[in-house]
DNA sequence: CGCGCGATTGAGTAATTTCAAATCTAGTGG
DNA sequence: CCACTAGATTTGAAATTACTCAATCGCGCG
């Protein structure tokens, strides 16, 4: 299972086993059950999940109760708060297990530590963020020049299995508008 | 004028004269005036841009003219387009100097050179690429769950500067609203 | 003085929201 | 196999918000 981050890794940095062997050692391994929370508001957050297996989505809830959807997380995606991961803040945002799910997962100061004694990862977090970074640009940019429509045909175009996944809901959530309005879209 | 970039670079990670001046020969130093392009749509880009004096716009324009802000950058700040400097692809976006600007340009092979031979630099750019994946996430939810009104509201408050130095024009431009709308609110 | 650019104001239109009600669907127990 | 319920989705109608297009205002500079 664990062969899914060795992969995910060789995308970027070349591996042998003992580097890969010395990598995983500073993971933790962790199941959830649906519906199950990995960060709630509030708490502390100490880890970095990436996913082996299952679905999981960072959500926002206002005072009102609307829910917003910052990201989903599949199979070989990492997600956490990384706001309250970096500065030692409680989360803002619940992660919630969509399906039953399998993460790895890796504390703040592992991460520093690995980073510190194998520049090949400090490589790869700091290109897998930079790719972070311009897919959120984008995703900002479709919010700001894009009407609900065209970014509803784009998320369905990109990741058509999400919407086998989940509810429309969370797919109204993710786009930022009401399940009203989205329903309404998808038929017309 | 460069020490600018070394109290920069010196937020995180420590350095020595030599190491500085090892780092500098990596840049080169350019000026450009005011409307100047520094990015144009379709071109190529080749550089990152460290911000040393001056003020530069990211912008998009869509087939009808509308111009949407993807970000400002003053003074230590870094700007590029980030999706064509990593993927060898035009520009989508065009970088306009807003003021007379003084920049440093690091090209994606010395920065890849400068990361691969001083560990610290590959630190440096892992947590500040960090730092602003964190900064466009919560922009991104400021969109998702904010109105009009708190967004610009905010804006205001955190960099009020700004307001000082660019035509409302393009804090509606880069608020993602009309600059009517935007008139109608600093007033109400 | 008058031009030109940025900002404001007004009026009508389009899109989205909210609230409420109706409908659909999958899973459960009889 | 059917009825029933909880959750998800759709539909309707009124209210809100932002947009567009057009006209006006304000001000600095030649």
């Amino acid at each position: 299972m664990s062969q899914l981050l060795r992969k995910h890794l060789e995308e970027i940095i070349p591996l042998t086993n003992a580097e890969f062997a010395y990598i995983l050692s500073f993971f933790t391994e962790r199941k959830f059950r649906k519906h199950q929370f990995v960060v709630q508001t509030g708490n502390s957050v100490n880890h970095d999940f990436f996913v082996l297996e299952g679905l999981l989505k960072a959500a926002y809830l206002t005072e009102s109760g609307k829910e917003y959807i910052l990201q989903f997380a599949m199979e070989n995606w990492w997600i956490s708060d990384y706001d309250a991961l970096k500065n030692h803040t409680p989360a803002a945002s619940d992660i919630v297990c969509i399906e039953d799910t399998h993460v790895l997962c890796l504390t703040a100061e592992n991460k520093q530590k690995l980073c510190a004694e194998f520049q090949p990862m400090e490589h790869f977090f700091r290109i897998k963020t930079g790719t972070g970074f311009i897919a959120l640009q984008k995703r900002l940019l479709s919010f700001m020049m894009q009407d609900t429509q065209a970014r509803y045909q784009q998320l369905f175009e990109t990741y058509p299995s999400l919407f086998k996944r989940v509810p429309k809901s969370m797919i109204a959530a993710y786009l930022g508008v009401s399940r009203e309005t989205l329903s309404r879209l998808s038929a017309g």
